[in-house]
Parts: C-alpha cells; sequence; structure tokens
DNA sequence: TCTCCGCCTTACCGATCGGTAAGTATATGA
DNA sequence: TCATATACTTACCGATCGGTAAGGCGGAGA
C-alpha cells in the first residue's frame, strides 16, 4: 500500500546527508532531521539507534555514490586515461549539481579527528585509490609512484570539491559575474590538469 | 603585577580561534573554551558579551593576520609580480605553521550562510582583492579583468588551505611518506600556478 | 484466534547549552 | 575619602541536547 510517501531507509539517509552537509554533525539535532522527515525523533532512533549510527550510514551512502559513479566507466571498454577524464569529467558534475555531497566531504576532511582512526573505513579511500591506480597505468611506465598518481589525484579531487562548496560565497559576494569568471578559470584548469597527466 | 599568566583580550581571543578551528562554532561550548583560558564561562560572556561576539572577533584577528602578513610586501620597492610571488610564499608558510588559520578559513566557507549577507564585512575580501589588484598589475595590460585575476588568485589561496588542512588526515591515512609525496605535488603545482601568471 | 514483530507513540531522563542577575574585590581618579 | 569602573564570582534560568522506557497498534504466520 504506502499511501502516503515511502520514506524509506534510503530516504531518511539522503535527507540527513543534506542537513548534515548544510551544518555540520553538531548544528543539527535529530529533533530537526526528523522534523524534516515528518516523523518524531524516536522513530528516527528507532531506526538507526543512534546519532552516531545514523551519520555512519550517512557516509557509506557518500562513499557508495562515488564507488557507483566510476563503476560504468571501470567497466566499459575505454582505455584507462579515458576511463580517468570521463569519471573525472563525471564527478565535477555531479558535485555540481550535488553540491551537498561536496559539503559533507570538506567537513569529514575538517572533523574526521574522531572517525580518523580506523583507517580502513575511511569512505573516500576506494575511490581515490582506484582513481591513482588507473593514472598510474596511463602514465609512462615507471613514471609515478603510486604515492605521486594519488598526490595528483587528491589534489584535482579537491579541487573540485572546493570549486562546488565556493559557489554560494561567491554568488552572494561577488555576484553572477564573478561567479562565471571562476567557473571559467576553474574550469581551464582542471581540464589542464587531467590534460597534463593524460597526454603524453 | 600580574604575577599570573597575563591573559589578555588578544589571548583569549587567539585560544578561541584555535578551539573554533579544530571542532566548529558548535562543536565548542563557550564553557569549555573558558576551561582551556583557566576562567569561568561567566568570565568570558563578561568580555565578550555572547558566544556570537566573540566569534565575531575571532574573524576579526584571523582577518588582521592576513593584513599584517601583506603589509611588509606592499610597502616595499619590489616589482608588483615579486610582491605577489613573495606574499604568496608567505601565505604558504603561514598556513603550514597556523594550520587553525586554514582549518577556520575552511569552515567558515561551509557556515557562513548566515554571517554571508554582510557583503562588505567579508574577512577574506581585502586580502583576496589586493591579491587580485596586484596580479592585475603585473599581468599585460587588459589581459586580465579584475575578475578573472580574482578568481586564479582565489583558487591558489583556496589550494593553500585545503592543502593545510589535508595534512592530519594524510598523514594519519597514509604515513609520511604519502603526505610527502603529496607535498611535493602540491609545491610544484603552487609554484607552476603562480609562475604561470607571472612570467609572460 | 492468538502471538509475535516491526514501527511508532507519549512520557520522561540527566546533562549541557547560552545567557542573566546580583554581589564582591580591587584599582583608579576626583 | 568617596565614587566609579573593571574584572570577576556564585547562583541561577529556561531551552534543548541525545537517549531510554514502556506501551499501543496493525499485519503476518501458526
Amino acid at each position: 500500500m504506502s499511501t502516503k510517501l515511502p520514506n524509506t531507509k534510503q530516504t531518511l539517509v539522503a535527507t540527513a546527508l543534506q542537513m548534515f552537509a548544510e551544518r555540520g554533525y553538531d548544528g543539527v539535532s535529530i529533533a530537526e532531521i526528523a522534523g524534516a522527515l515528518g516523523i518524531t525523533k524516536q522513530a528516527l532512533l528507532h531506526h538507526f539507534g543512534s546519532k552516531e549510527k545514523l551519520y555512519g550510514q550517512v557516509l557509506q551512502e557518500l562513499s557508495e555514490r562515488f564507488t557507483t559513479l566510476m563503476q560504468p566507466h571501470l567497466a566499459g571498454q575505454q582505455a584507462p586515461a579515458e576511463q580517468y577524464r570521463a569519471i573525472m569529467r563525471d564527478l565535477y558534475r555531479h558535485m555540481q549539481s550535488h553540491k551537498h555531497d561536496a559539503r559533507l566531504i570538506l567537513r569529514e576532511l575538517l572533523d574526521n579527528k574522531p572517525r580518523i582512526e580506523n583507517k580502513q573505513k575511511w569512505y573516500l579511500r576506494p575511490f581515490l585509490e582506484t582513481l591513482a591506480d588507473l593514472m598510474q597505468q596511463f602514465s609512462p611506465a615507471g613514471s609515478l609512484t603510486k604515492a605521486e598518481a594519488f598526490a595528483r589525484t587528491y589534489q584535482i579531487v579537491g579541487a573540485v570539491n572546493y570549486f562546488a562548496v565556493s559557489d554560494p560565497t561567491l554568488k552572494k559576494m561577488f555576484g553572477q559575474e564573478t561567479y562565471g569568471d571562476v567557473e571559467a578559470v576553474f574550469l581551464a584548469q582542471l581540464e589542464a590538469w587531467v590534460a597534463e597527466n593524460v597526454e603524453r
């Protein structure tokens, strides 16, 4: 039946993700999240056990989004360089249309002190390592250590996130014109960056 | 007299800055800040009136640090291109030795929604605009609009901050070696970026 | 028909939040 | 000598925090 809105677990997590991204873990109460979902705080706690666990699910969801984003390109028959380029293009588009994801990533970079100890569980690690492996494949044999490939990828992904998050500040502070210029400069730089590693 | 530690207003603000940078505005209570300073919450409130006003003082302090950082270079007799290069070098060194400043800047980028309306008061605006003006001066006449110069500067400064903030995550996640590689890649990119605008 | 289970409710809990009120100790200046 | 201002103190406040306890309720299976 479910004549009312489904409110699947997926919906709950997605809404929580947006709110955590917008105002941070400590800036949002579980009562507010529940309110936005039209349920009570206790109903939300019933599903997830605690605020920490809900946040864990949110990070899990975030991680899966990037795995999903990569998947079709990795499964395809393109050359590694083309796969890398296509994934970066998709990542840029994703971050532009899902700016909450970029915000949450930067927040985690700032707030992950308590979670950072579980080295294996860092939600972005598989994504970044897959990309770094790709880069190593298409770079001239032996010219890049894995760490160097990781470093370059890390920097590019960081720039994409940083730019996506800057949007409201730039727009409100300087108007659409300056934002357009920053976007142009950023896109040129992004292309140059990828090209620099891909074409040689 | 003052046999005990001075605890000047400057000290109070500097300590608050570090704590806000570390855990965010909502993540720190004024009682905790006061505790770290060895005074009571009410004594802290006595000096600043409210948590919001204390945070305002922190942003003010942050802004002044960058004005101070620029000042000697702007007052000197170097060519604009050299001034720009020197300020960026100083900025990098400052962010590496005051990572709390970088953290707070990125936090503000995420959390400034409530404060963003006061366009004139954005704490980083004077710093970025001065740098953008410098860049326009040394670029070939008419080749860069003010907005374009601002965009490039904004991106470089953002990368410096992003890198400074990444430090604990990279070190704990991948060890000193990968961090060293990221640092090398980042520094090369930073130099290339500045050179790209300065030498032509 | 009875029982159980997932889902949600109301009613609470102690702790902590930012902030106020009122009084005290000390130093300063008239 | 007295008034004033600064720098605190203790004692509170109502609101909200995350979380617990216990029970209602509808549907599915035995």
